[in-house]
DNA sequence: ATCAAAATGTTTATGCTTAAACTATTCATC
DNA sequence: GATGAATAGTTTAAGCATAAACATTTTGAT
């Protein structure tokens, strides 16, 4: 019993594969949560930030980190305050703008999140272990049509 | 850009998935969320709860709505205490169980859902609406097998 | 040069979510 | 019938997330 449940006959397909959908990501987000909880003493959206600034060895500015986490900057602002207090990123000035910032792993921070990146793949490659590789690619490539779809300035008319 | 940005060629193919996955479920939510704060007013949760009580005109007790929408019982106290605050559900005594509540929409209550529940379908119907029948269908299918996997207890198995 | 508009990041208020500790009640076993 | 364990629900403290208001700095048009 879970938040399929709530799916009748009379709901449109839509309908049904969104509550399944949903289902899918909250059991995996759950388990991933769970262990880097248990194993690591922290949060996913820490290692989310993390996981942005591993690629930028010279840091990423705030608002980047904003659009690419698909979160509001003033969250931005807590969970990088957070990580700066445990020493696992800094905040950079930008040379030519007053405004803003580079945020950056410093060098425990990358180690950690090292560390952290095994494990979460392998949760990962865990929670789709009953999936063939075929599997996979279809998932990936139907999913990308839903993605598209969503990002067309089409989808704004509403009823 | 968004989480998927952080994916690369090295990774396995089931984290590239994941990251899209979550990016697909992220951008199908918060047109939800805004809609159902733009258009009533409310939240999610509050919606999500209410479509749980949909079919059960005796209401439901708490412990169950917990697990039908997967969220801890301390969660369900707080959005149901906001509900009944606004009129919407109300909480019964169970006869032969003075520990325990059954929730259920009021007549108000129902009808703001179905008001609310017609556009969220829209809304759903609207976000795949990149997709054939025969994509959804198949993306149904393929996430069955995600959700098994996740509920059969072999996956406890960690590294 | 000036000044309005835009951009960058922070703060505030509110709500969601959790884990853990807690109260009250029921159940099961003796 | 007593009592220890399990169950139902709530409370608490902490963190995540948002929208809106805010302060500062930069940009661009004149």
């Amino acid at each position: 019993m879970d938040l399929e449940a709530r799916a009748h006959s009379e709901h449109p397909d839509e309908l049904r594969l969104w509550l399944r959908m949903l289902t899918c990501t909250q059991l995996i987000e759950k388990q991933v949560r769970n262990g880097l909880r248990e194993r690591f003493a922290t949060t996913l959206p820490r290692f989310d930030l993390m996981s942005q600034l591993e690629r930028a060895p010279d840091g990423m500015k705030m608002n980047e980190l904003s659009r690419r986490m698909m979160v509001t900057g003033g969250n931005v602002t807590g969970i990088t305050d957070q990580l700066v207090t445990e020493g696992l990123v800094e905040r950079v000035d930008v040379v030519g703008d007053r405004r803003a910032w580079r945020v950056r792993l410093t060098a425990p921070g990358r180690q950690a999140f090292i560390d952290m990146a095994e494990q979460h793949e392998h949760w990962i490659v865990e929670a789709f272990g009953g999936l063939s590789a075929k599997d996979i690619t279809q998932l990936h490539r139907l999913l990308g049509k839903v993605k598209q779809h969503s990002h067309s300035p089409l989808a704004e008319t509403e009823k």
